[in-house]
This record gives C-alpha cells, structure tokens and sequence, in this order.
RNA sequence: GGGUACUUAGCUCAGUUUGGUUCAGAGCACUUGGUUUACACCCAAGGGGUCAGGGGUUCGAAUCCCUUAGUACCCACCA
C-alpha cells in the first residue's frame, strides 16, 4: 500500500473486515479453559435502518467485546433482529398497498407469507450495517426472534407460565391504537399535550325543568354514557343523586349516582360516566354496577350504538355532535383546555380505551427477585442514577398485557374447542391440543377441524425477554453446554427507553426459567439528540445518514467521534464536528505511523540522552495512563477511556516524545531506539484498537507483525510507574513551555519552528542538572539556558549566560540593534541590572531607554519565572530511577556537558 | 399533580461519594504566530468561569444544609 500523508480509510476498511470474516476471527465456541465475556445485542427491528442509536450502542458494545478479548477472554457477541410485531406488520401492510394489495383481502397464511417474504427481501439490512462500523459479531450465531428454535421457547414459556397460572385471560381498559387495530402496552404509549376544548353540556333530569351541566373533553362519547356522577358532599347536587337523567341526542335514561372519587372543583363538579372508554369511569362502572357501552368500531368509528353516527370517524363525530348539541340547545359553553392525549408510539394515532378481553402475565410475584437482584448490586445498573426508577416501577409494576391483535409474530397456544369462551386447552400444537380438548370435553369425536387457535399474538417483547437464554437455546435444553458457559452475560448495553420494556422483564425471565440473572452489568447510554438537544428523528431530518458519516470520516473516525461526546449516562448531543476529530486523530496516528517507518536505526549510532531520557519518560507516562484507562473501563466510563488514550497519542507521543527522539533530517538514528519507539507504539496501537480497529489493524500489520492481527493480541499488562520522572518531566515541559511564551511575548522571528530537540538532565551532581536546546537548528542564534547546580552554595536564582541575554534582547529590538559591548558582564542578576543601568544612563533617546527599560523588566519577568521552578528542579534526578542499563550506557557515554555548554558559549559570542 | 436528577469557560462535559495538594479542569471552538524534511486533517503560544441566584454551617465550600429560579427525565393522568 502506498504511503500517503492523509490517511484513506475506505479501503483498509473493507481489506481487514473480509480478512476477520474468512478466518473466523469473531467466532466463539465453548472453551471451559478461558472465560467467557458474552455481549448480546440488543436486537434491533428487523426492519429498521442503522440510525445513530444504533451506531452508539453497538461501538460501545464492540469496544467492549474487543477488549475483552484482547484481555484474553473468550469474548462472544451474538448478534439479531427482533420480529417487532407491530412495526413490521405495519411495514409490510404499507409495501402490500404499495402492491395494490389490501391486507383485508388476505388469508392469515397469505399474509404471513408476504411478511416473510418482505423480511427476507428488506429486513436485516441493519446487521449488514454494523458490519461497517467494525462491529465484531459472531455472525455464525445470529438469531431473529422468530427462528424455529427461539419460537418453540416463546411457546414454551408461555404454556408454562399458563401452567403455573401465572397466565390468564381478563376484561381490562386497554389502549386501542385504531389504526393498528391492535391493544397497546402502557409503555407503548406516549402522552402529548394538545389543546382542545372542555364543553360544557346540559343533561335534562326526568320528571323535572330542572338540568345538570358536565364538562367534557370528548363530546362524541356522551352516546356511550351511562351515568351522571357527583359529589356525595357536594350540596348543590345533593338533590339530584338518585334521579334520572336524560343523554341528549340519544335520549337515554341514565342514574345519577354520587362517588367520591368526583372532583367537586373540576368543571361543573358533576361528571358524566362511560364506563366503557375511560379508565376511570370503567371503575366507577364495575363499583356502581353500571352498563357498559361500547360505542366505537375497531377502526375508531362509530358503530351501531352511535345512532346516526354510524360509520363516522371519533374526531368526525366530535365536530357534528356539538354542532348537533348547539342547535338543541344543550351546549353551555366550550372552553380552550389543554389535555394530555396518549398516542401510539408505532402508529401515532390517538389511543382509544377500551375494554376488551386479553391476555395477561401476573407479574408482582414474578418481579420480587428482579428487584431484589438490582437493588442489592448483583446486576450493576450504570450509571447508578437509573437504580430509583427501576425500583419504583418494579415495585409499582402492573399486570403484563400480553397479546396483540395482529398476524406477525408468535401466536398465542391456545385453542377454543367449543363455544364457550373458557373451552380452551393450552398446547404446543394442534395435535396436542385436540388430544387435551378430547380429555377435558371427554367428546373423543372432536376433530382438529373442530379447534380453532386463538387469532392474537404474543407481544413482541414476550420473545425478547428470553433473549439471554434462547438465543443460547436454554429454555427447550436448560443443560445446553452453551448456555451453562456464556450465561449469565456480562454486560448489556442499551438504552435507558427501554429499561423497562425490555431490561426489566429480561432480568425477570431470567430468575423464573434459570434461578440466575441474564446478565452482571447493565449499561445504559443516553439518547442521541441533535447539537440543538432534539431527538434525532425522521421528521426533523435532523439524523445524519450513517452510511455517508462513514464514508466522509472512515469508520474509525466516527467511532471516535460518537465515543468522545457519550459522558456516561447522559444524552449525547451528536455533532458532525466529533467526527472530524476523531478523522483527525486517524490521521495523526497515520503520520506518526509514516515518521516511525520512515527510521531506518542503524547499531553504530548511539542514542542520545534526551533519547533515553524520553524512552524512559514515556514508558513511565504509558503506564500510568494504562492504569487510568483500565480503572475508566471497570466503570464503563467510554468517553474517559478515550480520551485519556486520546491525549497520551498525540501531546505525549507525537508532540512530546517523538519530537524530542527524533533526529535531525538525514542524520543517523539508532536502531535500539527506533526498536524501542516501535514497541511503545505498538503498545499504544492495542491500547487504541477497541475504539479504532480498522487503523490500527492496518499499522500492526505493516508495523510490527507481533501478532498476526490484532483479534490475536494481548492487552498490554500494567506495571507500576515511576511518578518522579513524571514529575520531573512536567517540570521540563514547564521551562520550555515558559520560554516559547516568552519567545511569542517578542515575536521573536524564528527561521524554523520551535522544537526541542535536547532534554539532557544528568544524573550526577557534578554536572548541569538540565540543559535544553530549545532551539534546534537556530541554536547559534539564541543560545543555552544552563542550570548549574555544580556550585555547592544554593545560588541566586539561576545562571542565565548573558550572552543569551544580549541575544533577547537584540531580538526584541530588531536585527540592526545589536549591542555592541561582547565583553562578560557576569552572569548573576546584579551584574545584569548594572549593565542595563548602564545602557539606560548611556542611552541617546528616550525611546531607547523605554526599549531598555522593557527589556530589563522582561529580562525579570524571564528571571522570576526561572527562580520559580528551579527550587524544585535542584534535587530533581531524572535517571534516578531509570533501569540499571540505561543508567549504565548513560555513564559510557558520558559527554562533558559543561565542556559543550561552554563550547557553545563560545560560539555564540563569535557569532 | 407525584418523584428523581441536573445548572461549572462560547459549546459538550469531568470534578461533588469523603469540604483542604488536579480546585477551578478537559476536549472542541476562539485569538495570535508559524509551511520545517510525519502530519495545515499540522505545530506553537495565548485569552475565557462570582462553579445558576441568595442565605447558612465551617478556620476553610464548586463540594455539606436551607432557599429561589430554570432545565431534563420518570411515574400518574382529573372529566
């Protein structure tokens, strides 16, 4: 491959994708020798399209799983699609009208048969999509929720849970989403405010001139009312309780009733009840014995009950009825009223309740040790914030409706073998089912013709609760080896939307059918919002196409880019922006890649002292950061990890210490060295590889080939550092970071940038403690600065040549000014405010000794600042702890310092 | 209506468990200077914050307590 200097990811993309897939590298089997490190994907629709929650969740999880395995588990992620009932149906329902095909014309078996064919044809593009983004799936074990194997459990689970009558059929006020024509969870709804209107209505009382006035929200439903409720404290109705009433339009006698539960304050404080469409009401139905009539058709139209209204849209008849109840007189007035409206979260539509009969899980029992588990810390919720709301909701949770209305999906196991509505028998088949019905009905003649299976199915989320343990198969084969190796999983990485839909019951399922939890830890990240805090959405078109974030940024690059905004736990604000920096830092890794290839050591030259010294600094530095990127993992704190790896590559590897290792251009390196800055990038490149697999992969293979791919690798080992040489090393950034201030302060022109080519603390007493060349290649134009703590007498301040000095301030003047005098001045600060007094006396203009007076204040400033670190920097050894080696070959090569230092001196006086 | 959090630099967020050696931090953005031979997708330097407002406890508060304001999420939904 060729080298370039921008880095182009497209193609090691691909190259090292197929190169993992041909070789199997994802694939895991089981291996009682290594530990299992299991991640199972959160399935996602089988119909939907990667969106940016998607690409979140599943780099966290491949971060996760790569590293697991570099750390030498036998790390295994299952990936899969979730059927999603209602969202698919709706899907292939779209595509059939598309067709001109209506779903109404269809037999159930037609219809199912087109679903499958719209799966096979569209679904699962999403898992295709993960691949892109590297994700390292066992693709061997993907699974969908309507696999053969996985229904049979659902089946399973759901006779017998039936069998430990935990299942039962009841009457209950559920959420009708008119559209779908399906029930709906409570968690399948959204409530919205909208604004409408609180009419006020008039009701006659039989027998009498007299009326009652209600306030209502939703008209159109007075044809379903079959009571006027008050107050029982309430005086000014105390005298109606017990008459009639009369509904306008239909003319219905109804009961006025009192109950407590009315709100005298509210409205009129006179109520009108409807028992069949609203939750309340139908309590105060059931308690007051009152009829329930239920007006609506199943597409939320009117049926017969809704006289001429029939066949009439809900929000149709709205408008006509209160038209109607004006011109009889009925309405008193209509005030604007904000209302909160709950909307199906598939379809959008406006939910209608209604009771109907259905199918529910008892789940107060079932909850207990799912509770339990959680609360005492044996399933870890990350972060820690989420743990109240678990705990209320599972202390407070309801009875499971679990069955839909729909055709796609796992049908309910029950069959009606008679008229009756409880001549039901529960049954994995139809065999089964006509051999327990010819028992119970003990009518040996009945037929398989005579069953007919319930039409519902089962609640999507009825499958995936089993997720942990049917994909390994452990509900039909509880001993499967696989099972009892991979289960429980480690971690589960989702979104906290679905904590209770999904996370919640998981961890349910998982003590009833295993008496273990699915899973250690659960970590939950925060929704992806827009860089203006929206939800992504289609709507708003505000969710960029991953596809193309891809193509623009390379994989690794938006990985990177999604992983430094994820601050654990809260929403992400995405940013494109993200993105580019994380190309960016592909790049920069590239370019140090290119710089490192580009050395060809040789065994004559000897490294340097600032060479060793940085060796030995940065080996330091990385394993002090490896310790804080390890302890940021432990605490799935993503975006830590990241960002210390981040900022270790490029300021201390790339600006500090490759610069500092290397060489002048065309002068001779040696090859210990470039085997040693070889080998601390390789260790950087694993560190990396989680979050960038595609670079790296590319580096380690033309790099350093220690293993054959990284898959093969090991995660560095920690190891104790030596925190005084990063002490000592942040004082050195110091005085240089403090002499570029300086040198910007006078805009000092510099022929070539500013680079420190020497950092040479020694480590005897007798030598400068630290000498640096700032200056690279401009060395005779500006000096040295020397340190010498050879003196035995503690110094005032530091030694500063004043040559160096003279040189400042030439510079600060500009290039004609040069000061004559070359003589020595004496180096210490007296002899240096002296002369300038001297200059100042001697000086023609004022402007000059403005200028003078400037540069001794600057000359101070630069004194202050040295005086200030060089307490620390006296008793600073830099090689005091280094290895014996390197403290050995140091000694060999001793250079006289003082003797160069002296040296140049010289030089630059001649200059 | 009930509950749980949150408010720190222009932006996104660490730091609050256990008050004091990270106490005012990071990344990005911004300003200035710079094409050198890994990289301008770059290098170097710099500016920026009464830690939401107010009060209290304390020798000492971003951190603990009270209070006000604002924001987010969850739960329940009143006709």
């Amino acid at each position: 491959m060729k080298i370039t200097s921008k880095f182009d990811p497209s193609k090691i993309e691909k190259k090292w994708y197929q190169y993992y897939l041909d070789n199997n590298l994802f694939d895991s089997y089981v291996d009682p020798k290594k530990k299992a490190y299991t991640i199972l994907i959160p399935p996602p629709n089988v119909t939907g399209a990667l969106h940016m929650g998607h690409m979140l969740n599943n780099t966290l999880q491949d971060i996760l799983i790569r590293r697991a395995r570099l750390l030498g588990y036998n790390a295994c992620w299952v990936p899969g699609t979730d059927h999603a009932s209602i969202a698919t149906e709706a899907k292939v329902v779209k595509w059939l009208e598309e067709k001109g095909i209506s779903k109404s014309n269809l037999t159930r078996e037609q219809f199912i048969d087109y679903a499958w064919q719209w799966t096979k044809k569209y679904g699962g593009k999403i898992l295709d999509q993960l691949q892109k983004i590297g994700c390292s799936c066992d693709w061997k074990r993907t699974k969908f929720t309507l696999d053969e194997s996985l229904s049979a459990s659902v089946i399973d689970v759901f006779i017998d849970l039936y069998n430990k009558g935990l299942i039962y059929k009841g009457y209950r006020m559920v959420h009708w989403d008119p559209q779908a024509q399906t029930t709906l969870s409570d968690e399948e709804v959204q409530y919205e405010e909208i604004k409408g209107k609180l009419y006020y209505l008039n009701y006659p009382i039989k027998g009498s001139p007299k009326y009652l006035t209600i306030a209502t929200t939703r008209p159109e439903t007075i044809l379903g009312d079959t009571a006027l409720c008050v107050h029982p404290q309430d005086r000014r109705y105390a005298s109606f309780v017990g008459k009639t009433a009369i509904v306008p339009i239909a003319n219905r006698e109804i009961p006025i009733i009192s109950d407590s539960y009315v709100d005298k304050e509210f409205g009129t404080g006179c109520l009108k009840v409807t028992p069949a469409h609203d939750p309340n009401d139908k309590e105060l139905g059931e308690k007051h014995q009152l009829e329930f009539l239920d007006i609506f058709n199943q597409d939320g139209t009117l049926n017969a009950l809704g006289l001429h209204y029939e066949n009439q849209d809900r929000f149709v008849v709205r408008h006509k009825i209160i038209e109607e109840l004006t011109k009889l007189g009925k309405l008193v007035k209509a005030e604007n009223y904000t209302t909160n409206v709950g909307k199906s979260e598939r379809t959008r539509a406006i939910i209608e309740p209604k009771v109907s009969e259905q199918w529910f899980l008892k789940m107060e029992e079932l909850a207990q040790p799912a509770l339990k588990a959680v609360l005492e810390e044996d399933i870890k919720l990350y972060p820690k914030k989420f743990l109240n709301t678990y705990k209320y909701w599972m202390e407070n949770i309801r009875d499971w409706n679990i069955s839909r209305q729909l055709w796609w999906g796992h049908r309910i196991p029950v069959y009606y073998y008679g008229k009756n509505k409880d001549s039901f028998v529960v049954a994995k088949s139809k065999t089964q089912a006509l051999k327990k019905a010819q028992e119970i009905s003990k009518n040996p003649s009945l037929r398989e013709s005579d069953l007919t299976q319930d039409p519902d199915v089962l609640d999507t989320w009825f499958s995936s609760w089993l997720w942990p343990i049917s994909v390994f198969d452990g509900i039909r084969k509880p001993q499967n080896p696989e099972i009892n190796y991979y289960y429980p999983t480690t971690a589960l990485v989702t979104g906290p939307d679905i904590l209770f839909f999904w996370v919640a019951r998981m961890i349910v399922s998982g003590f009833e059918f295993r008496e273990e939890k699915p899973f250690h830890n659960v970590f939950l990240t925060g929704l992806v919002r827009d860089h203006l805090g929206r939800k992504m959405s289609k709507q708003l078109g505000n969710s960029p196409d991953p596809n193309n974030l891809i193509g623009t940024y390379g994989a690794d690059g938006v990985r990177v880019g999604l992983m430094l905004s994820t601050s654990a736990g809260n929403d992400l604000l995405f940013n494109e922006k993200l993105c580019r920096q994380g190309k960016n830092f592909s790049n920069k890794i590239w370019n140090a890649f290119r710089l490192i290839k580009s050395w060809n050591g040789n065994a004559i030259t000897q490294p340097t002292k600032a060479q060793l010294q940085a060796l030995y600094w940065f080996e330091n530095r990385f394993f002090q950061a490896l310790g804080q990127i390890n302890l940021a993992f432990e605490r799935y704190r993503i975006s830590d990890a990241l960002m210390i790896t981040y900022k270790l590559v490029w300021e201390d590897y790339c600006s500090w210490f490759l610069e500092i290792i290397k060489p002048k251009y065309g002068a001779p390196i040696s090859s210990e060295v470039v085997d040693k800055v070889k080998e601390l990038f390789e260790k950087l490149i694993r560190i990396m590889h989680p979050f960038m697999p595609f670079i790296t992969e590319e580096i380690n293979s033309q790099l350093i080939k220690k293993a054959p791919t990284l898959i093969h690798a090991t995660w560095p080992e920690s190891a104790e550092f030596d925190a005084n040489c990063l002490d000592n090393f942040h004082l050195v950034k110091q005085i240089i970071t403090g002499f570029r201030n300086l040198r910007k302060q006078h805009n000092i022109p510099f022929t070539s940038p500013l680079r420190v080519h020497q950092i040479a603390p020694v480590a005897s007493k007798n030598e400068p403690l630290i000498y640096l060349d700032l200056f690279g290649d401009c060395i005779e134009k500006i000096g040295y600065l020397t340190m010498d703590t050879s003196k035995p007498e503690p110094q005032e301040g530091l030694t500063l040549s004043v040559d160096t000095f003279r040189f400042w301030i030439a510079h600060i003047s500009n290039q004609n000014r040069t000061p004559s005098p070359k003589k020595n001045i004496g180096d210490s600060k007296e002899a240096i405010r002296n002369y300038l007094r001297g200059l100042i006396a001697s000086s023609q203009s004022d402007e000059e000794k403005h200028f003078i007076k400037k540069t001794e204040n600057e000359f101070f400033r630069l004194h202050s600042f040295l005086d200030s670190i060089e307490s620390k920097l006296k008793n600073t050894r830099f090689l005091e702890n280094a290895p014996v080696s390197i403290i050995k070959r140091e000694k060999e090569k001793k250079v006289d310092t003082q003797k160069k230092i002296q040296q140049l001196i010289q030089d630059i006086k001649e200059f």
